[in-house]
DNA sequence: CGACCTTTTGATTGGCGTCAAAATCTGTGG
DNA sequence: CCACAGATTTTGACGCCAATCAAAAGGTCG
């Protein structure tokens, strides 16, 4: 539970660049911008070990990240209860830490699902870029809005949805993100991806217990609508696991 | 459930030049620019009858309206079972239908819980002037990381939160965004706020039905926390309320 | 191999939903 | 100003989905 002092890691060049050439980053094909000048900005990668935090809600930080590797998760804790709320899983090519609230500070906590590597700014140098150049700023809206699409599908699951639809909905919602932002692990032949991901954890993302979560992952395999086993998850009936939680494809690609 | 077409309002154009200079609204104080300017983007403000729709998940707009003047929300529904997620409460300066999907359908449904009055703009301008003012672009970067927190709030409070801690904090959240958008409304002699949300509406937002969130502002009444009565809203104990619902005031306001 | 985490299963409980209906409020038209 | 219809609030009885409690079984990693 306590704040994990990231290590530095020294990735060779090549491997920095690819951090900001990737297909949902801030950074991606800013016009008249090679991205040799994004360089410039980035102060350094950090590599986080498994399961453990990058920062914590009401920290202040000097630095933004995005995910070059890994898995990852935002969350806020109940302190009555200490119940904890997973905002949102984090791929790479997503932004963390740059929400923060009227002091400063971070709104919510961060931590690695998988060892990940980070790729960091300072966040004053990012708020500079915004401001020279608008294009970057626009790009930041469309990733915001994309994340809060997400944000609202997962109210829209823990308010009104069933156990069930709700599940069926966070996998669909995992399985079309590795398509998207992590297409290494993900195989079109059997509909399967590498899935790091806990029932405990799936429980906290749409607010149930990891027993619940069990039960009805125990009836989705029964009914051959997927199958989970060893960190991989296949979907055996997309169309139908889509209608049970009345998940589409395009509720998570970005807006133009 | 059908859409309402808006009908024209013809206000006085000092009225219009209230609507840019809101505390909140995207287009206050732009810097190097009169707010005259701002008024040649806007085309039209429309009227909305209560409890009227003002568009439906899945419809294209070609406009972006920000609320001028009343109450109002933004919602899912599932089609399952009919029920209904509000995703946000909405008051003057907020603005409404940016967020699309790749398609470019809007994602959720939007509808005025008062009288309300909108301002249009059209949805290509504002992209144009997004593109020309790197500051509007910021500007409206804050205003989505806000209306984020909002939706993480909701998203804590339905999956990890008891129904009479969502219930206080819902009220809460509703009670300080007042006095931040709403100065009309609030009454600081007697922590008094107008209140036209129906317990219904607060059931929707935090995934509870109406009936319980009844027992449970009558358990908060019971206990001298709050009273409710004729469409407003006072509190009586702020911080024990706050406590309950681990609510604070900077939850809401939006980031430098 | 052993400690710990995750998954799985069963029994029991309880918070909130559902159903039903009365009471109250609100707006509308005569 | 009153009457009436519809919406909202309130109350009570009952049921169920998911939480809790408990513990075994299986996986993982040092």
């Amino acid at each position: 539970m306590n704040l994990q002092v990231p290590v530095m890691l020294d990735l060779p060049h090549t491997e920095c660049r690819q951090c900001s050439i990737r297909k949902l980053s801030l950074f991606q094909d800013i016009s008249g911008k090679r991205s040799d000048e994004v360089q410039v900005f980035r102060s350094s990668q950090l590599l986080i070990p498994v399961r453990t935090n990058i920062f914590k809600e009401g920290d202040k930080h000097d630095f933004v990240y995005t995910l070059f590797s890994g898995w990852g998760v935002i969350y806020k804790t109940v302190s009555n209860n200490g119940k904890r709320q997973i905002l949102r899983f984090l791929l790479p090519g997503d932004l963390i830490g740059y929400q923060t609230n009227a002091k400063g500070a971070v709104v919510h906590s961060a931590s690695a699902i998988t060892e990940s590597v980070l790729c960091a700014f300072p966040r004053e140098k990012l708020n500079e870029m915004l401001k020279a150049n608008s294009e970057l700023a626009i790009r930041l809206v469309n990733m915001e809005s994309r994340d809060m699409s997400i944000c609202q599908n997962h109210l829209m699951a823990a308010g009104r949805k069933s156990a069930k639809e709700s599940v069926a909905f966070v996998l669909l919602e995992l399985y079309y993100r590795v398509q998207l932002q992590l297409k290494d692990s993900y195989d079109a032949a059997t509909n399967t991806i590498e899935f790091p991901i806990t029932q405990g954890d799936l429980g906290d993302a749409v607010g149930l217990t990891n027993i619940h979560v069990n039960r009805v992952i125990k009836d989705l395999t029964k009914d051959k609508l997927i199958y989970c086993n060893k960190k991989r998850l296949t979907i055996l009936n997309v169309e139908k696991l889509c209608s049970i939680a009345e998940f589409s494809p395009d509720m998570i690609s970005s807006h133009p």
